[in-house]
DNA sequence: AATGAATGAGCGTTCATTCAT
DNA sequence: TATGAATGAACGCTCATTCAT
């Protein structure tokens, strides 16, 4: 996290590094960022840049960290009181916030989902070192809830199911990938809605139906 | 794609320089790595890698398709008359067929899960122009064709399935990456299994049975 | 030396800006030793530092000084009339005093002898430019003292060997090195001892005895 | 060591470089001295550098070596059979050999002496991890034989006395340590010579002759 | 065809010191 | 008096690529 220098400078100048950070982040892998180009989109100089931060890693972590904390502004109203609701409509609610924020902040989504792509990065692993549940986990809370109410069947396998949601969700921006289109946010949603009928019922005919049908 | 000099080149250097070129490629990123290295391990002149290759990319885009290829061979028994068989049944059958390369090509597997990690690299990106409708149009196939034997649902969204099939079998790669070597083809056959039967039936309790049993 | 400022400093800030400069020097060489870090370990400003303080060399001198100064009040009661004892007792509990200070002072210990050891450093030059005199002069007198009241043979070149009798016992150090903590101090009275015998006896066989011996 | 790169450098070339190298670390500590600037002086670009050396060290090394093999000239003669001659004759031997190779190799002796001074730096730890020995161990050779042959008191502490009479040679050249006066070697082997009869005979009076002299 | 020496921009990072407040 | 932000040169080292031979 950067040090106090950083957070005593003016907003105005703050901004600018974090602005500078952020392009780069969105352009480059971690390896590739250049804290070269930081320091001269910032206008500042490499010193004061190694005043403001221990290092490269240290303002990596601090706009990850921007990302994640705009991004659980997003998603945590839908996360109110998740098990009164059903568990799909929790599940929609959630990724409809993320698309939402990945509308807004498509440079907050680009960093983002480059650094859960790549596992094995020495930072990524270190990052998830203790937190990689974390983001299953709400995933795994939800189904086994589900699971007790009936709403979801029983012999599934619960963190396998919760890994694969989890990955679903930043797997589906992948598919229009293309944000600059107005209909975006719209193709997206609706997406969303198919995939989660996909992950509801299957991709088999629904029996259930067909047998009403035939009541 | 490499000179013609670099064909004309004894099997036995082509080896050496292939070898060298997979096992840096399957250490570092294509950024990470580096020509240096390859042509250190090759035992060619620097000079001589220029005369074979345009550039880096030149030589991983080889890679890369050595390893489609050598993939398309496992996996190109499982769609003989595939139209034939139950579409699941196919797609496991695909599917297992690319896990048992992965297997026995795990160096191959790395450097294709990196490749696929980093959907925004540029290199990536260039590559996915114009072949990412290859990948997935096997699945549109087979979804057509399924739906059309009512053996799947007629309502989903083709392409957009298609996508998420095929993602979701690669995604699957991160789930118990820390496998031990000996058990990791079981757990991802089983994986396997579990996924598809996802995909088939959906989370939501089977009416189907339910009602059978009540019957 | 420190600007008058530093010395109208509170004495616990004083004490800790020594504190961090004697920690620093003790553990980095001059050169790679670090103003930022005594200024970190200080609690100080940077500006506040420059106020002290010249700059780097100022402190380090000061420091020098102050260890100097210390070891002083070691040695000085072993040469109290200096000339009323053996030449050789009064070397021996010099040395000894010097030992024991080293004992109780590694810190200085360590950074004293880091300074001794390069003798073409600049600092080192500029040091010794005007003081080496002082520090090989006390030998000088005990040896014109002990020549006359024929302790001492009285055709050495007493210049020369007061300046080999002060490096002697800087070097002593670096033999056994590898002390263990515990048995420093007896393992270097011991090295004290058989070095002061070798300077009084020389490595030759001892006719005297032997003659006595034979009469 | 160098790369073969360097080795196939034309002589005039090679020259250049360990003449800029040999001029940096005569200069400068191992850690203040600056491959830019050996690179600067040398005429080659910092990307050449690092095809003929792995690292600073490599090339630091290199000229270390350098130095020793050079300094094994001069020394080796006066260590022909060297139990056939009494013992303070083998070391005067050899220590006039050093001196009229630090004479004639000034830079030189001032980057050994550097390098000899430092005997807490990681290199110098790690150049003498296995060769510490080989340096006091002439002197312990020589001490031993000569106990045997009567020619040293049978009482003293072989690797002790190995080890300050090595320190010696070295300590010595800092009493005279300006080298720019025609004198010096004249100085230096005087001193040599006052040196030696102070550990041959010691600093008390010879007993021996005083004795002769009443008789 | 094959070589490998040469390049120079670039990397992340540290530094002692200055100076406006 | 005290501050601490700002600086820019310097560090060791790696890089993909070129080109004369």
């Amino acid at each position: 996290m950067p040090k106090e220098t950083f957070h005593n400078l003016q907003e105005a100048k703050k901004q600018k590094i974090i602005e500078a950070a952020i392009s780069e982040f969105e352009t480059y892998h971690y390896d590739q960022a250049s804290v070269n180009r930081i320091v001269e989109n910032s206008g500042i100089s490499k010193g004061s840049f190694y005043q403001y931060f221990d290092d490269k890693k240290d303002i990596y972590l601090y706009i990850l960290n921007i990302i994640v904390t705009k991004k659980m502004t997003y998603i945590t109203p839908a996360l109110q009181n998740p098990f009164d609701h059903p568990f799909f409509e929790v599940v929609r609610d959630m990724n409809r916030c993320g698309l939402q924020f990945a509308k807004e902040h498509p440079r907050f989504m680009r960093i983002g989902n480059r650094f859960l792509q790549d596992k094995t990065h020495p930072i990524f692993l270190e990052v998830m070192a203790g937190n990689e549940k974390i983001a299953t986990d709400v995933y795994e809370q939800l189904l086994k809830r589900a699971i007790e109410k009936g709403d979801i069947r029983k012999d599934i396998d619960v963190p396998f199911t919760a890994h694969m949601l989890f990955s679903l969700s930043s797997q589906m921006v992948t598919f229009n990938a293309n944000m600059t289109q107005d209909a975006w946010l719209d193709n997206m949603m609706a997406s969303l809605d198919k995939l989660l009928d996909l992950m509801a019922n299957g991709l088999k005919p629904q029996d259930k139906e067909d047998h009403n049908d035939t009541c």
